[in-house]
DNA sequence: CGTACACCCTGGCCGC
DNA sequence: TGCGGCCAGGGTGTAC
């Protein structure tokens, strides 16, 4: 499910249910995600009062009283869903998915599901976050100072898979996806195929401000819903109206004056969507 | 080292 | 209605 502005936007949701509150109950249900949750899960959550929750690439970070870290991330169709005490759509049993329940002193609950169990929660000494092996080898922020064009000339020149695949390696830039490679290529009128190494210096360029102007607008949207996603609250994201390529196979290109037609081709075994008219 | 590919898992959809 | 095949927003282990 989630990239960057969909792991973003739930993040800032959950800080209200989350931020300053203490875990009271925490019930696992599997404990077999992409990363067993540890045995001592429970013991380490409960009463411990959830000081920060931040985002690094596509995790959720819950910094606790205490030594450790929450690290939570949403795979493929993970969802994170928090509910007030008297919210009429509460769920009074586990949903078939629910794997973790979490319960804070105001009565708050808060729902991990995840059919596919590509997500993961586990929990990190905070003095041993950085050596983590799941964030150890992460990229920069693509929101960040740290994203300028030297940089990407850097990283992308000693590249040669297609430009499309270097995005989504999250080892140079975190947070992009397959979504969001295509709409950033697509506003940077960069074609996916071209070899990472083969951008011009121009081109290089052009692909900062796409990657960050894509990226904020779709989390000002609050994301993209696709099939079941939601946000912590249960409100839709948006951006999906916003799309400019992706899942537009056979559509008209929108780029004024382009009579392109939207193409799919797979790259690295996963969909890409482009305008062979306009980018290049 | 970098790259290519299979695989992890469940569910929805489409065509037969 | 049932079934097989394909697809899905991510990441890793293995083989070259």
């Amino acid at each position: 499910m989630p990239e960057l502005p969909e792991v973003e936007t739930v993040c800032r949701g959950l800080r209200g249910f989350l931020e300053h509150h203490t875990l009271t109950d925490v019930v696992v249900r599997r404990r077999d995600l992409r990363i067993p949750i540890p045995s001592d899960f429970e013991a380490r959550l409960r009463g411990r009062t959830v000081q920060q929750l931040s985002r690094r690439a596509k995790y959720i970070l819950g910094f606790l009283d205490g030594d450790d870290v929450l690290i939570a991330h949403l795979g493929m169709s993970g969802r994170l869903f928090g509910y007030r005490a008297g919210d009429p759509k509460r769920p009074t049993e586990p949903a078939k998915h629910d794997h973790v329940w979490l319960r804070t002193e105001e009565d708050t609950l808060l729902c991990y599901t995840d059919p596919r169990r590509f997500g993961l929660l586990t929990l990190c000494p905070k003095n041993k976050l950085a050596e983590h092996p799941l964030l150890k080898d992460l990229g920069i922020e693509p929101l960040s100072a740290e994203l300028t064009p030297r940089f990407l000339s850097d990283a992308l020149s000693r590249k040669q898979v297609p430009i499309k695949v270097a995005l989504l390696d999250q080892a140079v830039i975190v947070g992009i996806g397959n979504i969001y490679a295509s709409e950033i290529l697509f506003r940077a009128h960069i074609s996916p195929l071209r070899p990472a190494s083969s951008l011009t210096p121009t081109e290089r360029a052009a692909l900062c401000p796409s990657i960050v102007a894509i990226l904020q607008r779709a989390i000002d949207a609050g994301g993209s819903t696709l099939r079941d996603y939601v946000q912590a609250d249960g409100e839709l994201g948006s951006f999906q109206d916003l799309f400019a390529v992706y899942d537009r196979e056979g559509t008209p290109c929108q780029r004024r004056a382009c009579r392109g037609t939207i193409q799919r081709i797979v790259q690295a075994a996963r969909a890409t969507y482009f305008c062979p008219s306009c980018q290049h």
